[in-house]
DNA sequence: TGATAAACGAGACGGTACGTCGTGTCTTTGT
DNA sequence: ACAAAGACACGACGTACCGTCTCGTTTATCA
C-alpha cells in the first residue's frame, strides 16, 4: 500500500480546480489531530449510517471540528472519505511491522491467485471496510473525475501487483506470452467486483477458487488435461 | 424485455412498506400522460445534468407535473429512474416490430458472444443510455435493496440469455460440462462492466473480442491449439 | 393606528427589489398561524435577548417554523420586526373596543400636548414596547431605505396627528399662523426622542411638561406673560 | 475636543470587563502605526461599505494588520470606530493651528446659534463624517452602555458648549432665568438630530434658522413682538 | 347526464443540509 | 513581548430540496 501514515502533504484539491482561486491554506499549520478525527468520524458514520445519510455537518460534529475545517482541506465528503479510506487501507494492508502487503510468488500461480482473492473476499465481507469502499465506488460510477481518482489512488496499486505477478508467470511459462496481463487480471478480479458491487451473487472462497480455474484454463473443453 | 409499454400496473411500493398505510391510490385513474412525461423528464435530466443534480422537484417541473404526483406513485427518484429506464431499454432492445431482443445462436459460440458483447459496448457508449444506467448502478452499489431490484428487473433478464446460450453450448460440446454457466457468463461480462463502471479502461470491440478469446480458452498455454 | 389586525395583504418586498425576481409567493395561501407565531417570536426574542443577538434562525425555531417560511415573506429580520411591531403598536394604540387612538382636543393645546407626551413617555418606558422600537430606530439610522419605511409606516401616522392638532390650534389662535406645524411638532417630540434614543437624559412626565412649556412660549423672556 | 492625537493611553476595556483576566497588554510597546492604520481603515470602510458590511476582518486586512492586534486593544468594531471617529472629529473641529473649536459669543445669541447649527448641518451632510457618526449613533441606540460612552466622549463636549453659551445668555438677559439650559439646548439640537438620524426630513440652513427662531420665541402668539 | 370523488397542478410548509462568512481565540513564526 | 498571519470551533447566513400538506381544478367513473 502506498500512502504510509505520515502527516500526508495532500494539497487541497481546490488548487487544481479553482475558479475563484481561494488563497490556498498553509498545509504546514494544519492541525493533525483534527485531520485524524475527521477521518475517523467519516469512516464511522459511513459504516453506521450509510453514505447517503452521512453529511459533512455530521462528520464535523462527530469529529468535534468546525465545518469550515473540512471545507478548508477537502472539497466534498467523497474526498474526505477517499483520504480516510486510503489511511484505513494502508493500516489494514500492512503487516504489523509496517511493511506494505506484497503479492505472493510461490511459483504456483494458481495457488497464489487463490490466496490473494480469498483475502480480498475476506476484506469485502468486513463491514468496516466494505461500507466506505462501496461508497467510494458508487461515487466514482456517477462522477468520472472522482472515479479516476479512486482508481489511481486506491485500485491501481492493487491491480498493478496482479499485473506484475502475471508477467512473472509469463516468464515461467505459466501464462501464454501473447496474453495481455491487464485483461487477464480483469478476468480474475472483475467477476468478484461485480458480484460485490451489484449484489449479483454471493462471494465466497469457493467462488474465487473457481474463478481462478476457469480463467486460467478456459471454458472450452481441454482435451490435454485429464 | 419485460415491462412492455402498456399502462403498467406497478403498484406504489408504499403499500408494501407502509407504516401509516396510506389509502393507496387508484391505479385505474392514473394519468398516463403524466407518467410518460415524468419518465422522459427523469431520463433527460439525468443525461443533461447528472444524477446527483437531478431532483424530484426538477423532474416535476420539467414534466409539468405536481410533486405529489411523483410521490404518489414512486418512493424515490431512483425508483422513477428505474421505471423510466426499463421503458427506454425495452424500446431500444426491441426490433422495430416490437419483438424483444433474442440471443443469437449461429452454432458458433465465440462469434455469438462477440456479437452480443459488441452490441453492449455500443449501448454503453451511447450517452442517453449510459447516464441513467450508471445512475441506477451507483444507487444499487450503496443501497442493497435497490441494487437487488435493479438486478432482478434489469440485469437478470439479460444475463439469463447468456446463461441459456452457454447451456446450449454445453449440449453441443463447445463448453465443458462441468462449468457453471453463471460463473462462465461473469467471466465474459464482468470485465466489461468493471471497465465501464469504474473507469478502469477503454471499452472497444477489440477489447470484448479478446475477452471472449481469453475466457473460452484460458490464460494458460494450450499446447493442443496449434 | 393604521394596520388593523386583519390578515394583512403585505406583499413580499422582493417584488419591489428583485434582481433574480423570484416568482413571488401566493399570499392567498399564506399560513396565518405561522405569520402570527413569527411576529410573536420576533418581538419576544428582541425583548429578551436584544436585537443583535436575535437571529432569523432563532425566530424560526421559536415560532416552530421553517427558516424558508420567513425568507419567503420577508427579506430581513428588520422587515419581520417592523411588521410585528406595527401589529403590536396597533394593538396597544387601540382602545379595547378596537377604535384607533385619536389625538385629544379639549381646546387647551398645552394640556392636550402634555397628555399625549406623557402617554408616549409611558410607552417608551415599557420594555416590551421599547426594545423592538429601539431596534427599528437603530436599523433605520444606518439603512436609509429601511429608515424611510419605518417613518412612513410607523412614525408618520403618529406625527400626522400632532400636525393636525397644531393646525387646529392655529385656527383657534393658540399657535401663530406663520409657524410651520411640521417644525413645531419636532420641537415637542424630538427632544424626547433624542433622550430616549441616545441615552442623553432621563425621560419623565415632568420633563415633557417642561418641553411643552418651553416650546409654546419660547426660551427668551416674555414680558407679556406675568 | 478631548483626545488630542498623542499616543492615547486608552486601556483595553477587557481589563474593566474581564472574567478570564487576560494579562493586559503593555500599552507602552504598542505600535502607533498600526493604531493609526486601523483608525483609517475603519473610517474608510464604514464610509465605503456601510457599517453593517464593515467587519473586523476587513478592517484588519485593509490596515495590513493581524486580527489579534485589533482584539488586543479594542473589544468590538464599535469601539474601534468610536476611537477612530474621535480622532477624525478632533482633526475636523480644530482650526489649522490646532486650537479646538470654541462656541462663538458675539453678544447676539440668535446669530451665534444660527452660526453653530449651520456648521453642524454642513458636517452632517459630509459623507465622510456622517457615515461613521450614524454608525456610532445606531450602535448606541441598541446598546445602552455603548450609547452612554458615545454621549460622554463625543456628544457631551459639544452639548456642554451650548449649555455654557445659554448660561451666558441668561446673564445678559437674552434667555429667561428660570429656563433649564439643558432642556433649552435640546429644543435647538434634537430636531436637527432627529431629522438626520431618522430621515424624517431635509436638513438645511433655512431649517435650522427657523429652529432657532421658534425655540427662542415660542410657537404661541407673541403680541409684544410686532 | 350530472354528481362526486379521485387524481392532478401548484406550491406553502416544517425541516435538514448545504457551502460561505464572520467572530473571537489560539498558535506559529518572525522580528 | 508585540505583531502578521491565519487555522480553528462556533454559529448564523441565505439557498436548495426533501417529503407532507392543503388548495382549487380537471377528469371519469357511477348514480
Amino acid at each position: 500500500m502506498p500512502n504510509s501514515p505520515q502527516p500526508a502533504a495532500r494539497k487541497p484539491s481546490r488548487t487544481t480546480a479553482g475558479k475563484p482561486a481561494r488563497p490556498a491554506p498553509d498545509a504546514a499549520r494544519r492541525n493533525e489531530r483534527s485531520r485524524r478525527a475527521i477521518h475517523d468520524a467519516a469512516l464511522a458514520l459511513v459504516a453506521e449510517e450509510g453514505y447517503r445519510r452521512t453529511t459533512v455537518e455530521g462528520i464535523a460534529a462527530r469529529a468535534g471540528v468546525g465545518k469550515q475545517t473540512i471545507y478548508r482541506w477537502w472539497s466534498s465528503k467523497a474526498e474526505v472519505l477517499l483520504e480516510a479510506f486510503l489511511g484505513l487501507a494502508a493500516r489494514m494492508g500492512e503487516s504489523p511491522e509496517g511493511a506494505p502487503f506484497a503479492f505472493p510468488d510461490t511459483g504456483d500461480l494458481a495457488a497464489d491467485l487463490r490466496t490473494v482473492l480469498r483475502a480480498t473476499v475476506d476484506e469485502l465481507l468486513d463491514p468496516a471496510f466494505a461500507a466506505p469502499a462501496r461508497a467510494l465506488a458508487a461515487e466514482g460510477v456517477v462522477n468520472a473525475d472522482f472515479g479516476r481518482q479512486v482508481v489511481a489512488e486506491l485500485l491501481e496499486p492493487q491491480l498493478g501487483r496482479y499485473e506484475q505477478r502475471l508477467r512473472a508467470a509469463q516468464d515461467t511459462g505459466a501464462v501464454r506470452l501473447g496474453v495481455d496481463p491487464r485483461i487477464a487480471l480483469e478476468l480474475l478480479v472483475a467477476p468478484l467486483a461485480q458480484r460485490w458491487l451489484q449484489h449479483t451473487g454471493e462471494i465466497t472462497h469457493a467462488y474465487t477458487d473457481r474463478l481462478v480455474d476457469y480463467a486460467l484454463y478456459g471454458l472450452a473443453p481441454r482435451p490435454d488435461r485429464a
